[in-house]
DNA sequence: TAGATTGTTAATCGATTAACAATC
DNA sequence: TAGATTGTTAATCGATTAACAATC
């Protein structure tokens, strides 16, 4: 299972799936590697070269059959597991994410959602009522929570990703600031917006 | 002013800088590469290597001054300029995005929004009305942007795009799904969460 | 002096790009 | 057959890691 595929690659995935996607619903059946890299900006031998890494999926002369390449990196980035998100701290962030459309697109449901905050706890959210951070081990194992989402400020961030360790959850996305330490065989992405600002600044600093 | 500073160098500064103002309030004084490294699990010679890319920061055998490295990094990144942001699409992520706190510590400040739905605009959101997407000129002008945040649908994205660049802004970081075209002199980031996601359920796919 | 720690050069590792045979 | 396009190997490029002299 241990193939140690490059995370350049693996960060690809999500962009040629949802072009897919799109390429799909244009009743496109067949597409090549330069049309693909054309509408996402990477050239065509990155993409072969990625999607190398897991199989043939193409047809010398012809190109990809858009169906099945969309069916395979699905399955590649695990998308039919039909992952279900639990978000705690339903803040601004928290509420936004709760309310994002695009997630579903990718086969995700959002499933609980979890704060400590008296007047937030019990309000209804994008059809979801708030529970009580309190009871996240109960709520996590009744609805199943694979994925736990971590939206509540820095300095609680730490205490919540142990206490969805506990509940069980398979995987941490965390929109907090901070490093979170969580056991290795808990997958945990960082969102982490600062990263993109900087790096924004800077570039506008160069000119 | 081309000096080529990869991206991966680039990216991890807004990390050094957050942990240095964390640590200033600590009130530490110095701090040496291994201890920078060990908050951020990054290795302390790669922090070494990225910051001998700006020049030297540090004293042989004692470490860094954290309150010079904080000035100066901020520096390097172009914080001291004070980034005004104008949100376009003020939704659930364009509104979570005006009341974020964070940006303010890195030096930004949200001074605009904007929306074209009648129903939103003229509403306050974190103290700010929204301005109708029709007046962006205008009030970018105004209001002296710097950066444009597009929070629209990917539908609408390349044309609020194209409205951001035409009134000025030098900069733009945007969250819709979908790659932009913009003038080569614009710094563009985008904030892909479907990749952070994808990446995510991949590795869970994994164990 | 002994210990600590930087800045920098050299070595290694890994990712991207180029080239092209295979083949539709 | 001629043109198109993949899959894969080789070449290049760039980033990280290791090592260590300089020096506080």
């Amino acid at each position: 299972m241990k193939k140690s595929i490059s995370q350049a690659t693996i960060d690809r995935l999500p962009l040629y799936f949802r072009t897919l996607q799109l390429v799909e619903e244009e009743e496109m059946d067949i597409i090549s590697s330069d049309e693909l890299g054309r509408r996402l900006d990477i050239t065509p031998e990155q993409i072969r070269k990625d999607l190398a890494t897991f199989g043939q999926f193409g047809r010398k002369g012809i190109g990809y059959d858009v169906h099945e390449l969309k069916d395979k990196i699905g399955n590649i980035l695990g998308l039919q597991n039909g992952w279900r998100l639990a978000i705690v701290g339903v803040g601004h962030l928290g509420g936004a994410l709760a309310n994002y459309v695009n997630f579903s697109s990718l086969g995700f449901t959002i499933a609980a959602l979890f704060d400590n905050n008296e007047s937030i706890i019990g309000t209804t959210v994008n059809g979801l009522t708030v529970n009580d951070a309190a009871c996240m081990k109960e709520v996590i194992a009744d609805q199943e929570i694979d994925i736990g989402v971590i939206t509540v400020p820095a300095a609680e961030a730490q205490a919540v990703a142990d206490l969805l360790v506990a509940a069980g959850v398979k995987g941490i996305w965390n929109f907090a600031p901070i490093r979170l330490t969580v056991p290795p065989n808990i997958p945990l992405v960082n969102e982490d917006l600062s990263i993109g600002l900087g790096a924004l600044s800077y570039h506008m600093s160069q000119e």
